[in-house]
RNA sequence: UCCUCGAUAGCUCAAUGGUGGAGCAACCGGCUGUUAACCGGUAGGUUGUAGGUUCGAGUCCUACUCGGGGAGCCA
């Protein structure tokens, strides 16, 4: 007998209809009458589950009604077209045997349960549908991603974990050290001596692997990361996390409107592609998750995303201050209000704001020609907000050592990065991209906290 | 970190300052095609923690803990 996934049964049905075959799963709900009765079988292969009727010629057939939600078995049986309105087949079991019986306090029931309380079962909480259908689509997404870079000829690069530049500059940094953190070694002046650390030095968990990947974009042309990032500061929102993953492509001989055309490029193949290969858990969420998604999704692949400069952005929505809790000049930095007013209301799709003020931005994103504004973009979604962060980066090395002062960091901080400039240093551009975000955008989850399996928020370092 | 709302059975929620309940889950039984099946029954509680007000507190007050929503920081 032929030991088949679900998945199998679904896409391939004509091959295995009438046929006697042998599936092993988990039951996430059972019915049971005097005589006969129905399960619905998961066995992670795939979404959608399968039902297998069962009667009382099995000898076991009073044990099999007593399983509970979770249990694991393994069944062997005839597919055969379902007599039922809601599934077009179903296996007509000859053979059931009880591979684990989950304890009747199993905490996951067969009703809708909140995300919150989901969170507090964290390890459990991948056997729910929506939870499965997030993480599959996770798994196919990252696939995606590096499909697209791959496939365009970019080379994957692992910058590191830990780092030892206490200035990548994109937030707080969370310590990396053995030293005993009750009698640490201090110095003279009684500073603690990180000298007689591990590294020989302060060292951090990485914030951005940006910097260091601009070197090899240096070397190879095209590159990306992606991989995990951290960040110590205790944001408490539904979009923030102190682990998450981060992909940041960095293109040589390349341009502010490069670096859009990438992110735009990138983010509807990321699209169609999880609705071409996750189709059932893309339904899933749109039925249940977000009804607008789909439309959503198809409003983004059928149209150009929008372009605004910082300074027209600002002069759109001056007229608009009074529907705004910070009223919006020159020179500030946009609020969360400000950017879904821009993306929700104004576009009503996703939108690159670009050339934002040099005060408000990095030191390494490049000074335009007006001496007031640097080449840098953020990608604007709907409901989301920013998604990606990006600019074309300071390639002249006396302007970078000039916005390098001003920003009062030291150069030999610096060495290897300014050396990028003093040979063969040529326009370059990159963005990273919140993965977590993305997933969030494409499948309607509205808390970051439900799109990564265990995660790491101020406060919770749960499992 | 700030603002705001909340915490009652395993889960989702009721309960005017006066004897803490229901649905689902669990357990027992019934039911010949179910679809979060249905019907009957049993069991299940230090009302988040610590104080306070009151004859009496799930209910009012204070602090703390945890969670939701919003803001800041950002991806």
């Amino acid at each position: 007998m032929q030991a088949v996934t679900v998945k199998q049964i679904f896409r391939e049905t004509e091959t295995f209809l009438n046929q006697k075959l042998e599936i092993s799963g988990w039951v996430r709900t059972i019915r049971t009458s005097k005589a006969f009765g129905f399960i619905e079988i998961n066995d992670g292969s795939f979404f959608e589950n399968i039902q297998v009727v069962f009667d009382e010629s099995l000898d076991n057939f009073l044990e099999i009604g007593k399983q509970t939600i979770s249990s694991a078995l393994r069944i062997q049986g005839t597919l055969v077209a379902s007599p039922g309105a809601k599934q077009p087949f179903e296996l007509k079991a000859e053979h059931i045997e009880i591979l684990a019986l989950a304890g009747g306090d199993y905490p996951l029931q067969k009703k809708r349960h909140t995300f919150e309380y989901l969170r507090t079962i964290a390890h459990l909480r991948p056997r729910t549908n929506t939870f499965a259908a997030v993480f599959r689509v996770r798994s196919v997404v990252a696939y995606a991603i590096h499909r697209f870079f791959q496939e365009k000829g970019f080379v994957y690069v692992h910058t590191p974990i830990i780092t030892g530049s206490d200035a990548e500059g994109a937030g707080e940094m969370f310590k990396v050290t053995v030293l005993d953190p009750a009698n640490p070694p201090r110095n003279d002046a009684g500073a603690v001596n990180y000298g007689e650390d591990f590294f020989g030095k302060e060292t951090s968990l990485t914030v951005s692997g940006q910097l260091n990947v601009e070197t090899y974009c240096m070397a190879f042309r095209n590159v990306y990361t992606f991989g995990p990032t951290f960040r110590a500061e205790n944001s408490n929102t539904a979009r923030h996390a102190a682990e998450f993953w981060m992909i940041e492509p960095e293109i040589a001989f390349a341009e502010l409107t490069d670096n859009m055309k990438l992110a735009e490029e990138m983010m509807k193949y990321i699209i169609r592609y999880a609705l071409d290969n996750a189709p059932e858990e893309m339904a899933f969420f749109n039925k249940f998750v977000d009804k607008t998604l789909f439309e959503r999704l198809e409003n983004i692949l059928n149209f150009d995303f929008g372009h605004i400069t910082y300074t027209e952005a600002v002069s759109l929505l001056e007229k608009e201050n009074a529907e705004f809790e910070y009223p919006v000049h020159w020179g500030i930095d946009l609020q969360t209000e400000h950017e879904r007013y821009l993306t929700e209301n104004i576009f009503k799709k996703p939108v690159f704001v670009s050339d934002y003020p040099k005060d408000i931005k990095a030191f390494y994103m490049r000074l335009n020609d007006d001496n007031k504004t640097v080449a840098a973009m953020d990608l604007l979604v709907p409901g989301v907000g920013e998604i990606i962060g990006g600019s074309q980066r300071e390639e002249r090395l006396e302007v970078l050592e000039n916005r390098m002062k001003e920003f009062g960091l030291k150069e030999e901080d610096y060495y290897w990065y300014l050396d990028l400039r003093r040979y063969g240093g040529v326009k370059h551009a990159g963005y990273g991209l919140g993965f977590e975000r993305v997933i969030m955008y494409l499948t309607g989850m509205s808390n970051i906290r439900d799109v990564v399996s265990f995660p790491r928020t101020a406060n919770t370092c749960e499992f």
